[in-house]
DNA sequence: TAACCAGTAACGTTATGGGTTACACTTAAT
DNA sequence: ATTAAGTGTAACCCATAACGTTACTGGTTA
């Protein structure tokens, strides 16, 4: 069941929300309220969707906020299974 | 439709898994491969799970990642929709 | 050529997860 | 009453990450 290597939310961002609409990353990143930085960083890959973007992308695109947080939960959920890999926990459960 | 003060998960992951189990912290951090401060934080409420901590807790407990990484996404929207209230942002959306 | 757009390097600030050590407090057992 | 557990937490350390500003570079296009 495990998943593949889930999409950055960063791409989904750009492919579904700038380019249907024509947005430059400027455009975007001053109705969003943040530096065009910050923005060029997440569509990029290079920073991940915190809470306060989810909230802003969320009144910007008209969409929940948990749908964007979800994306980043996925994806770094699967980033940290590749790096932590085999830790060695012990079982606390109904034994 | 919103949230009501989502509860810390380190509450939940107290009640529900270590005092059912009669676990102390020290022992359940122990088995967790984190310091007993580490755990201490969460339980308390005063640190977040972090992907890692997901991670370690799903093997601990044979339950799902997603499950506590769900649960603490909840808390840190509501948190942060409390902090930053009416931040302005331009809808991009439809038009 | 000039104007615009994007990526990003360099710098700073603030916050957070994680570790160790050590101290103070409470409760239970000797 | 004294000892031992268990817990919270303060004081340090480190690394990472999300913001910001400024400024440079490279590519497009008018």
């Amino acid at each position: 069941m495990k998943m593949h290597n889930p999409p950055h939310p960063g791409e989904v961002l750009k492919e579904l929300c700038l380019e249907p609409l024509n947005l430059t990353v400027a455009e975007a990143a001053e109705a969003l309220g943040v530096s065009r930085k910050t923005l060029s960083a997440i569509l990029n890959g290079r920073a991940g969707i915190s809470p306060e973007m989810a909230i802003r992308l969320g009144k910007a695109f008209d969409t929940s906020p948990e749908s964007w947080l979800n994306q980043q939960m996925q994806y770094d959920l699967w980033q940290a299974e590749q790096t932590i890999g085999n830790i060695k926990v012990k079982r606390l459960s109904v034994v």
